[in-house]
DNA sequence: GAAGGTATGTAGCGACTGCTACACTTGTAG
DNA sequence: CTACAAGTGTAGCAGTCGCTACATACCTTC
C-alpha cells in the first residue's frame, strides 16, 4: 500500500462524500487502511489533501478528451451546449460537488486548491480552443468567451438556476 | 437579545470567518453569548445557519443597489464590467468567500443554501436587466447572458484565473 | 545471524463538536 | 403574593477530530 495504491481509492471516497468535511477515519476505511497509516504516507492531512487535489487534477485531465464529444463544433454555442450537456449526466455530479468544494477553498485562498483548480481550468480552456469551429476568427479570444459562459451557467445549474444559465447562452451568438 | 439583535453579529463572524466550518462556540462568542443560548433562540444549529442564509440573502439585497454603480449603462458588456470591478473591491471579499461556500452547500443538494443561492441569483438578475442600456434589444435574454458571463468570470478570477475572465467578457460583445 | 529501515496494529492524547440536564433568576399575569 | 413561562449560567455527555507513542512485525543487506 503506497501513496499511488491509495490515491484511487482515496479520489473514489471524496467524489462520493465531497472534499470538504472529509476526515483521515472514514477516509482510511474507504481505502481499506488506517488513519495511523495514511499520516504515515503523506506527512499530514494537508499534504494528503494537496496530493489528492493533485491527482484530481491529473484524473480530470485525463477523462477530458473521454467524456466530452469530440470532433470540432458547428459554433461557439453549440460547443458550449455540448460541454454544458456532458457536465450535466448524473456520473458528472460526483465531481461537480467536488469542484464546487476546490472553488471554495480557493476563496479561502488555500494555495493547494488554487494550483488544482487553476490548473483544471487551463486544461479545460484549451480542449475548448482546439474544439471550436474551423473557421472561427479568433479562437484564444472565443475559448475564453466560451469558458466563461460555461462555469457561469454551470453556477447557475448548481444553485437552482439552470435556466437562467441556458438562456445566458445567447451571449455566445455573435 | 433576541434572533433579530443576534443576526447581524451572526452574520459579521459569519463574514469574516467563512460559513462552511461554523461551529456554535466560537460564534456565541462572536455575538456575545453561549452556545446555549444560540441553541435556545435558534433551536438546532440547522435551523440557525438557514435564519442566517435567509437574513445574508436580504442583507445581500439591501445591500446590491448601494453597492453597485447606479444609473443605466452603454453596453451590455460595460455593465458587466462595472459589476466585476464593483466585486472585486476588497470590502467584497468576505461576501465572495461566503458566496462560495453556499454554492458549495447547494452542490450537496442542501435546500436551505439553494434557496438562498437562488434568491440572491434572481435579485441580481432583476438588478441588471434594470440597468441594462435603454435601447437593449431584448433587455430579458441580454439581462441572462450578462449574468452568465459575470458568475463564470467571478469564479475564474477566485480560482485565480481573473484573465480569461476578463477576456470571457468579449462574450457579449454582438 | 545481526542490523536497520519499512510497514503496520493498538491505544490514547487533548481539543473540539452539537446538544442536553439542571438549577437559577427574572418578568409578568392572575 | 403567587404561579408560571421566558431567559440564562454551569456542567457535562458522547462522539469525532488530527495526530502521536509504543510495540511489533517484515524484509533486505551485510
Amino acid at each position: 500500500m503506497s501513496r499511488d495504491t491509495l490515491l484511487p481509492m482515496l479520489a473514489a471516497y471524496v467524489l462520493e462524500n465531497g472534499l470538504a468535511d472529509v476526515s483521515l477515519r472514514p477516509l482510511a476505511k474507504a481505502a481499506g487502511t488506517s488513519d495511523r497509516m495514511l499520516l504515515y504516507h503523506f506527512g499530514s492531512k494537508e499534504e494528503l489533501v494537496a496530493a489528492l487535489l493533485e491527482y484530481l487534477a491529473s484524473m480530470y485531465a485525463a477523462t477530458l478528451e473521454a467524456a466530452f464529444p469530440d470532433g470540432a463544433a458547428t459554433s461557439r454555442r453549440s460547443l458550449a451546449e455540448a460541454v454544458l450537456r456532458t457536465t450535466a449526466q448524473p456520473d458528472f455530479a460526483p465531481f461537480m460537488r467536488v469542484w464546487w468544494d476546490i472553488v471554495a477553498g480557493c476563496a479561502d485562498g488555500n494555495a493547494h486548491y488554487l494550483a488544482s483548480a487553476g490548473a483544471m481550468a487551463d486544461r479545460l480552456l484549451e480542449w475548448i480552443e482546439t474544439h471550436l469551429p474551423t473557421d472561427d476568427a479568433n479562437p484564444v479570444a472565443g475559448a475564453r468567451a466560451v469558458l466563461a459562459v460555461i462555469e457561469g451557467a454551470m453556477m447557475l445549474r448548481t444553485i437552482g438556476r439552470g435556466d437562467i444559465g441556458e438562456a445566458g447562452l445567447a451571449a455566445l451568438e455573435s
